[in-house]
DNA sequence: CTGAAAGCGCTTACAG
DNA sequence: CTGAAAGCGCTTACAG
């Protein structure tokens, strides 16, 4: 072709605004050029947290440029449902992204094994399989915001931590353990909330009233620690002189609330910007790092 | 075929995990089985409002016994980009959604001409064309929750509106507007909000500035209300016995904060599944009723 | 290197 | 009513 020919095409194709049929395409290519976005949540968590604001929108601006496009397949956190499943299964996305807290859902672990599929935050039994995910060390991450309070002197350090079923939640509070013990400190003042805010103002209140001389509180996320601030302000005490409070994430609500709150920032958009880049690596062939871990700082602010 | 064959030939398709090829069905049959949720908000905004939330709720649980599938369309609330327009235009989609309160948006506004869409929230220009949307009578519901302050006695009382460029933030002001002319009450005490939880705090503060007296509040979102009944404790207002805040949705910020929040329900789940059904008719080649308005009523709870 | 043909996996209109 | 053929709109392997 000459290049006026080229050019005469081009601009008949501008000109028609032509679109290639992306059906037609994916059944010649076997690519369908869709990734999914699994949402193992209650819709209402997953809108309620911050943090998968933060993680979807990054994963949304890395596949901009791309060509591919999300699908939104929401499920229950215990199991997918069988129309999901066929979906994933049925050839109907090249990968998969799932973004959770959450774990122990078998289906889910072993999708990778059928499927491109990249997790946010690390499986629960990593001897399961070799998967791909974007995490940052929790447990240091937990240690860290602790010994900010120890080295601010606090001796009577709580800590509310997030789901039991849910890494986040373990490592968080075994970093949090790690660091008391360290310092020689008791590690009996511990809550269980659930990652929710209404769950952080429950456990505030509970820990008040076994130990209404604790003096500091790491908690598992700022939604939770905002709870917490409105109880300890409800309850009368100056943050951060007489409690002082650390979160964890730095999103939106650590500085839209009644106190900012110093916290321990996870770079959520960034994670999702990863997960979202290793998934289109392992797309275009190529064998990206299994394992992405981001780092983490602590962000000063008024709480503590 | 006989019964028996019919039988075996089920089977077989059972044992094999036979699923049919969406693509090439898709080819065959000019019919996608997607649909589009386009949502042209700033992520942040998308997820840090619950009437999101509750409304995409709605629309993926009207379509889980479907076949449908969603495809999320993230976008700028002032242009679509150049791969979503290809994208709903190019035949990827048999219908698409909208969701957002915002509108100016040219491109979206027509979108019904080349595709079945249904809008949540009336478009901002009605002349423009006869869209499909549902939605709430907000200027009533507004009203309605002014008239309510107003029975209770209050007399001075102030307005935190939505953004003026969305019908939900216009209208609710007009209702309030009309409740308060009608009572024979001033309309001059208006902060002008943007929906967000920040923008309540300080639209609080700089009413309270102007109008120390107040004794009473009408908020366009119980997101913005939050905001305001923290400033109202921070300044040391009883709620509601020195000023008296009712909000607007019923969402669940409304019962997870400080004070519970006496507020305006909308049926922001039953709004997404009735937008879903809606396009639902379209693509089954029916003629629904273009236009569905839900009722609102007042919850009443502590702060008013 | 170019261009016509086959094929992706379905659906549907049509001949038998 | 049944079954074989054509066609959906692309890509790609292959003959020229």
């Amino acid at each position: 072709m000459s290049p006026e020919v080229l050019a005469n095409v081009t601009r008949a194709i501008d000109e028609l605004h032509y679109v290639p049929n992306r059906m037609a395409r994916s059944l010649a290519n076997r690519q369908t050029m869709a990734i999914a976005l699994v949402v193992p949540e209650e819709t209402t968590r997953f809108f309620g947290d911050p943090y998968f604001a933060s993680i979807v929108d990054g994963i949304a601006r890395a596949l901009r440029p791309s060509d591919y496009v999300l699908n939104l397949q929401f499920a229950s956190p215990g199991a997918l449902s069988e129309k999901t499943v066929r979906y994933l299964l049925g050839g109907n996305v090249d990968g998969a992204l799932v973004v959770s807290h959450h774990s122990g859902n078998h289906f889910l672990a072993s999708l990778g094994h059928s499927l491109p599929v990249v997790f946010g935050g690390r499986p629960l039994h990593p001897d399961e399989q070799p998967s791909h995910y974007v995490d940052v060390d929790n447990v240091a991450a937990a240690d860290m915001g602790t010994r900010y309070l120890i080295d601010q002197g606090r001796q009577r350090i709580a800590t509310i931590t997030g789901s039991a079923d849910m890494p986040a939640g373990i490592d968080r509070e075994a970093g949090w353990q790690r660091a008391m013990e360290r310092a020689g400190l008791r590690t009996d003042l511990v809550a269980r909330g659930d990652f929710s805010m209404a769950s952080g103002a429950r456990c505030m209140r509970s820990l008040l009233d076994r130990s209404p001389g604790l003096d500091a509180v790491f908690v598992a996320s700022d939604l939770m620690a905002t709870g917490a601030v409105s109880v300890l302000r409800e309850r009368g005490r100056a943050i951060p002189s007489d409690v002082a409070v650390v979160g964890f994430d730095d999103s939106p609500v650590a500085i839209g609330g009644e106190v900012e709150l110093t916290t321990v920032f996870q770079p959520s958009v960034e994670m999702g910007e990863a997960m979202a880049h290793m998934l289109l690596a392992m797309l275009r062939g190529e064998e990206p790092e299994p394992v992405q871990i981001m780092p983490t700082r602590m962000v000063v602010r008024e709480s503590a």
